[in-house]
DNA sequence: GACTTGAAAGACAGCGTTGTCACCTAACGT
DNA sequence: ACGTTAGGTGACAACGCTGTCTTTCAAGTC
């Protein structure tokens, strides 16, 4: 196992291996013939740098850290398809750990993790995004950070975020273009950022379109099937119920649909229901869900898109806003007639 | 950021940077108090070995591979959440990798990730775990590989996974024992490997008890929602239907339940439905799916340990079985008197 | 034609570890 | 008492790159 280096490529090109590091690494001061020389040797070869060297040697690392805490699997995996695809084009690889514990760790872990193994950037995935003593390393040691969605301190340090509040007002305006006028609310868990925004999104809309908002119609929910499946019993025995109900996240959306289902309620016909995420659960129920699909595979995409090549985004435009999409499935129809 | 090295720890500790070494790596000749002295300054000095250096000057890495290939997302994170949690304890870290495309990339994709960088081991998740250009490369280069669930292939290299058929066994059995009779099976994907394991449990449990198979009972499925609500249909609408349906996966057997809704039956009373897999969705529907557990998160750690710690397993038993569990909840009952 | 200049390329010293080998010492055997 | 041995320790050279500094060389300049 007498692995190709560098020496090997200088040799066979006929330059030093000074020559072919500035070949590998772009720098200027290279005549156009021995860059030719020197990637044809490195073909020939199928040479490959070895990171362990570079990183030791250089500043660069080509090393991507994906920090995360558990929220569900199928986010977590999301995320990571798309940091890993933005990572693989441009040869770098990413280093995944998780950030959990208690509050006052964090800072600790955070401090031997960037010790242990040097990384080019770090993309913070939600609820990781939010936690300052994590932000915090990360600043004194300059190191470049990506945050996901994050709930708040917008100004520390650029973010690849969708907007929950007009996905929320779109997804309502829709339900209200059907001729629904008695829509429901559930609620997601007080302590996400995302609840509030998709509450005013609801709420926005509404107004828009002057109908009004009974606070009866909004039930607080946590995120979870089960705490949409109690929602929408109280707010299916209201006297007068709603014709829609709007779940904010689509897990809720199901237990939603769970309880109509038990009512003899049939969805769309007698009550619609639609959700948010589009979650791998919205095309697992009867009938498929309709629902704001949530970019998290591109939004994981670009943040460590924007760690690799820094200078692709020009000063000012630090964020980058990606676009939610309505998606229209079997869920929600025109509501029955009074 | 002049980080602290093993050279300050030497000095601290008034040894030479070699004796430090010997301690960090628990090589043997070291005196006990010697080695107090050292941890006592890595201590203080809150050192931690870089890993680039490491990696290059020695032969160990502690960096662990995992490669996968998008099976669903959750699977994904479950397995990285098993293998990121055997990782930290040992102070190792995760290297996320995809290996997708076409079959005839698979060698060299692992080949140059091999070369770019050294790690100690490889974790690889299924579906990567049964392609066997991905197993060449491991075997010649010599590196330490763990499969996950495979389907075949089971003399090459250790791996992890959990008795399916029997399983799937335990699930008939449990089944008959509510008084079941007529018994439907909607089968997996033909290509996947656990599809004829369970298939053989399910028939297996029959023929211990006595009851006939009637082929009409078994079901072609692909483990996807839609094929199990296309089982289902075909299922209920026997003029003599099943009073329980065993769907080989969650995600089939949720298609099982949607159908049923939609022919006004109820779940359990009027049919029994079962999964497999104990999938995130097997308790977003209502009723919760009776379900088996299948450990990933365990068989991911399992998996992972084994590579850090070799020693740990005996010569001859390379290979873990894991067990699963039979989850019930409330989905199956006894059938209806008839 | 000698002199300046800047682009192009090379020499060489690290980077922070581990591997190898040499060294020292105390305990052992005879 | 003296070689022998093995445990304990240190010196120093890799490992494969990049950073810094130096050198070379061809093209201008007056």
């Amino acid at each position: 196992m007498t692995s190709i280096t560098i020496t090997d490529v200088a040799e066979r090109a006929g330059v030093s291996i000074k020559t072919v590091s500035r070949v590998l690494n772009s720098e200027p001061n290279v005549r156009e013939d021995t860059r030719a020389k020197v990637l044809g040797a490195v073909k020939v070869l199928n040479y490959r740098p070895n990171y362990a060297a570079r990183a030791l040697a250089g500043s660069r690392s080509y090393l991507i850290g994906l920090y995360y805490d558990n929220p569900s699997p199928s986010y977590v995996g999301e995320v990571q398809y798309g940091a890993v695809k933005a990572c693989r084009e441009t040869g770098h690889h990413l280093l995944v750990e998780q950030i959990d514990g208690e509050k006052d760790t964090w800072r600790t872990q955070v401090e031997s993790l960037l010790r242990q193994v040097k990384v080019d950037g770090v993309v913070l995935s939600p609820p990781v995004c939010d936690r300052s003593p994590v932000l915090d390393v990360l600043e004194e040691q300059k190191i470049p950070f990506v945050r996901i969605a994050p709930a708040g301190d917008w100004d520390r340090g650029p973010y690849v975020y969708m907007d929950d509040k007009r996905a929320a007002r779109d997804m309502t305006a829709y339900l209200l273009s059907l001729g629904h006028r008695r829509i429901g609310f559930v609620k997601g868990h007080p302590e996400h950022a995302a609840t509030q925004a998709r509450l005013a999104g609801f709420t926005q809309a509404l107004t828009e379109a002057g109908v009004p908002l009974d606070p009866a119609y909004v039930q607080g929910g946590a995120f979870t099937f089960r705490s949409g499946f109690g929602a929408a019993e109280r707010l299916l025995n209201l006297p007068l119920p709603p014709t829609a109900i709007f779940a904010s996240n689509d897990e809720m959306a199901v237990g939603v649909m769970a309880v109509a289902n038990r009512m003899q309620l049939n969805v769309p016909r007698d009550v619609s229901v639609v959700g948010f995420d589009d979650a791998p659960i919205a095309q697992s129920v009867w009938p498929q869900l309709t629902t704001v699909r949530q970019p998290v595979v591109e939004m994981a995409e670009a943040a460590a898109a924007m760690l690799i090549q820094p200078r692709a985004s020009p000063p000012g435009t630090r964020s980058r806003m990606l676009e939610f999409a309505l998606i229209v499935r079997g869920s929600a129809a025109p509501p029955p007639l009074a």
